[in-house]
DNA sequence: GTCTATAAAGTGATAGAC
DNA sequence: GTCTATCACTTTATAGAC
């Protein structure tokens, strides 16, 4: 039910494949290190025709990475904006989705943060400024806090915590896969354990003077 | 007193400008988007000096990415298997020196994680297998967890949420700027904050059912 | 639209003079 | 040790045949 589409790559249009290539070369490895060479490859299509379709490395990398910003982010806006969920609710909300997307698409977060360390106005062409403090998700937050009385602590800061707990085991996969020796599929266990715990954490975090 | 060493540019050698102006661009943008032709202009010297010092591009990476690696984890060892500290020492230790370690190079975690990920196999001669299980820190952990009767939760979460809290802001800067509209003033306060904040959240969540 | 062949530019590395 | 000049190779991009 929820697989919607199937993965036919026979079915694919030359455009298509290449964009797809594209996609995995590129938050694998990023810009500078993919090739055409390889993204015509992994394609399964002949080098020209990259140039055909796309005109150039840097076109289809700027198509890309809109299409991943916009596929990460809009997520967000739409949960931190919902009038009708709590507070609470909406941490559920976020973590959960989160989760299951990164968990399809490990490597998004890691391809984000270094092409934007490389390239960091690129970004503001792409989305908004100040998204987080206008949202109402945050408004929320300073309320709750208030409630509390925990006036010394930013509310900017569980914000962060609850993104860093949800995207960091992902980031540092490869590291904790060594340090910690376990495997894809015990990786996989621990994430979908973290999706029940982050939430349960946060509240602890936000009762903390 | 912890000022052990002066920044002198002028006084350094020619393969120690190298050296430094390869850690620097390295780091920033990674191995494949850096070219030897920036390295030579950033160390201020002749391009065919680079080779004449390290033989080649990947040979000069290579002694960088050691010395980083090395100076990343060599406090970790040390912090988590000290016999004297409690627990909860330990927290308090590890994150005010890495996030002090940080504000002095933000970009290390993402240099590092981004070229693991590329080249995960690196790894393996550069650093041993298990650490995290093996460290006394980790068996404290467990005891504690054991004591609070929480069992269903794997003590490698609180490694991993500690880890995160500590190195994520440095991760997501850039974007984190533009989202939060802060500046670099302000984010060096976030962060200074945190290193209070941290292991207090590390209490509450380790009181979690 | 798709291919082969090749141009054009970029990049790591070295030879050889000083 | 340091420089200039240049090689050797890679990589992006295109021209032109099919």
């Amino acid at each position: 039910m929820a697989k919607a589409k199937k993965k036919e790559t026979l079915d694919l249009t030359t455009e298509e494949k290449i964009r797809k290539a594209a996609l995995k070369l590129f938050t694998k490895k990023g810009f500078a290190a993919t090739r055409t060479r390889d993204i015509s490859e992994e394609a399964g299509i002949n080098l020209a025709l990259l140039n055909y379709y796309y005109r150039s490395k840097e076109k289809l990398f700027e198509l890309v990475m809109t299409e991943v910003l916009q596929n990460f982010f809009k997520g967000i806006t739409g949960i931190f904006n919902d009038q009708e969920t709590s507070l609470h609710q909406k941490i559920e909300i976020f973590v959960t989705r989160y989760t299951e997307l990164l968990t399809q698409q490990p490597d998004l977060p890691l391809f984000i943060f270094h092409e934007l360390r490389i390239n960091p106005e690129k970004l503001g062409s792409k989305m908004g400024v100040n998204e987080v403090f206008k949202s109402y998700f945050f408004k929320q937050l300073q309320v709750e806090m208030d409630k509390k009385r925990i006036t010394a602590v930013h509310p900017l800061h569980y914000v962060i915590n609850m993104i860093a707990m949800c995207v960091f085991p992902f980031i540092a996969a490869p590291l904790l896969k060594h340090l910690a020796n376990i495997d894809t599929k015990n990786f996989n266990i621990l994430i979908a354990e973290r999706k029940e715990l982050v939430p349960r954490w946060m509240q602890a975090i936000m009762q903390t003077k």
